[in-house]
DNA sequence: TACGTTCCTGAAAACCTTTTCGGCATCTCT
DNA sequence: AGAGATGCCGAAAAGGTTTTCAGGAACGTA
């Protein structure tokens, strides 16, 4: 015995396919009490349809592809949460891929999502920097969150960098200081070198410089933090606040603020970047830190994606056999980059 | 123009359908020359065919589901790409769902899922304690990492955190250490018990008391490890090692050690449990550390489904007529709880 | 030449659902 | 009572593939 099918509730309702599956659908035809019995029926025999076929037919199946490069990395997660809940668990599910940042298995995986006929994709990317395009031609909607597209006909969702430096010098000018340093990752990043921009504009307009008198470039970890703080205070020993690029450079600089035996926040404050929930909230002091909304950004990608793809559908059936001009689906998507705000993490590490 | 469909390659190559399905599966009975011909065909058209049409008829859709109430956790993501790479991006897809814990959640996706005819599950689990089973008359096998199932009759893979907890005092007694305490976790966690458990049965072995006289039970959090850490040093100063339950526990023990001047590791060692890595390699100094191995205990949750799959669907075919025995595709599962062993990775946190 | 093999190809059924459209019965209105 | 409208239902096609089975061609043999 096979799994019940829709024939199997049409002979227990004592009515025809045909019927059966307008009575399911909410199809207006139907008479109220024949709709009855065939919802009894299905419920009696535990029916649900067969997705696969629905898809063959309906030409949509309910499935967007997520393709990642960056799984154990702390931003897809976040940004793929966001998605699952935009998307609803009864309408939409979504296959996730890793491409382990290799071009090829990217391309295998694109394929294979496109032969399961998937209504869209979220493409989410190892670093903040732009990537390439999937291209132009893809049958379906794509969305690139967190790294954008490299060309510009594609609808790329970032966090803003800039904004968030901003936000998190202003935050401490707020609180009185001064003299506050900036000590970040790898230069060659473009998040480094928004969130130092957004940073330096601010304590421009205040007219303060840096201290330190530069950007401390570096990488992402806790070390560098911890090094670049000591090279800080010998050199600017008055800072009273680091604006630490991310969350690892903050516990760096926080270790050897203790050590030096320099009281946080009343002596010096710091505020971190990512809020990465285990390093900042269990850091001594619980740190205060810049989020970047990726999941608000993931549900924004799924609530763009979806538009599109009722877009796509219905333009694709209107315009079927008036015009044939483009192949590509992602005329439905406004082009362009979007960018989602950063948010403030106030915790005990500013005071 | 819609996908391109076998139809439209068999017409490119001059043969029906039925033999350009055949020659593109490999089948035997097409001659050489025709199976070129339908080959290139197909490329120049870039056809690939629609899995859904396949799942359809073969009653095999190459997907499988990992049902799972922890996403942002740490332990979902290593099976999950674990999993990920046995399955073979060409073969298998898998749909990635997050029931955040809530059992409706959970029946929502798995009604989802097997609406969707995945050919089998991995379920895993937000803690290592036992879970309800998802029942036993499910049309598919379902596999249970990482949290094992209640129902002895299903399939379980988890982690030996016993014989971790025993690697990880083993390791320290190696290296002469003779006074070792536990700080662990929330005590009502079976992975704390049995961690604990592990490490007395070595030290016992060794003739050997703890240090502090008991296992710390607390909460698996750095706040923890640093209070637990100033209550030991009170009651036992002689202490020369510190087995953490936690990567993040270890890290509230180091911290502490620090502020007191204890050197690590010449004065006390300590071993982390987790091997987490944005903890463990950047602590001060980097954390030895024990390593759960999720991602091989995901490749191992996938091979054994693959089997069940194979086995349920040959089986299937075979007694389709020859027996009506039970609904149950589990039968093909060695039923019971296997255990992946855990793996020491040293780091100069014991010298 | 007639017949039996062996090879290859194609028509058609099957998988399960949705949707269109024709048809029958029941009403409504004159 | 007859004509038209309305309400419900079912037959059938469609979606794209796999697989079975029948039949045609080519070949070898008697």
């Amino acid at each position: 015995m096979g799994p019940v099918t829709l024939r199997d509730v049409a002979q227990l309702a004592g009515v025809s396919i045909a019927t059966a599956s307008k009575a399911l659908n909410g199809q207006p035809q139907v008479r109220a009490s024949t709709r009855d019995r065939v919802i009894r029926a299905a419920e009696q025999l535990n029916f649900s349809p067969n997705t696969l076929a629905q898809g063959l037919i309906t030409q949509r199946t309910g499935t967007v592809g997520l393709l990642t490069s960056d799984l154990e990395g702390r931003f897809s997660i976040p940004i793929l949460m966001g998605a699952e809940d935009a998307f609803g668990s009864d309408q939409t599910s979504v296959f996730l891929c890793d491409a382990r940042g290799d071009a090829i298995r990217e391309k295998h995986h694109l394929r294979a999502l496109l032969s399961r006929r998937v209504d869209g994709l979220i493409v989410v990317g190892a670093r903040p920097d732009a990537r390439p395009s999937l291209g132009r031609d893809l049958p379906v909607p794509v969305i690139y969150a967190y790294s954008p597209s490299e060309d510009p006909a594609d609808l790329s969702l970032v966090t803003d960098n800039v904004g968030g430096g901003r936000l998190a010098v202003d935050h401490l000018i707020r609180h009185g200081r001064r003299r506050i340093a900036h000590i970040t990752g790898d230069a060659t990043y473009g998040a480094a070198q928004d969130r130092a921009t957004g940073a330096l504009a601010r304590l421009a307009e205040e007219g303060l410089q840096l201290a330190g008198d530069q950007v401390w470039f570096g990488s992402w970890s806790e070390a560098w933090g911890r090094s670049a703080t000591r090279m800080l205070l010998e050199r600017d020993p008055g800072v009273d606040a680091v604006f630490a690029g991310s969350d690892e450079i903050a516990r760096g600089v926080l270790d050897v603020l203790h050590q030096e035996g320099l009281d946080i926040p009343q002596r010096v404050a710091v505020i971190g970047f990512d809020n990465w929930n285990i390093l900042a909230a269990n850091a001594r002091p619980p740190l205060s830190t810049i989020d970047m909304n990726l999941e608000q950004l993931g549900r924004l990608a799924a609530q763009r994606l979806f538009a599109a793809i009722d877009g796509t559908l219905r333009s694709g059936a209107s315009a079927a056999g008036a015009s044939a001009s483009g192949a590509s689906a992602s005329g439905a998507l406004a082009p362009g980059t979007e960018t989602v705000p950063c948010r403030l993490v106030t915790r005990e590490s500013t005071g």
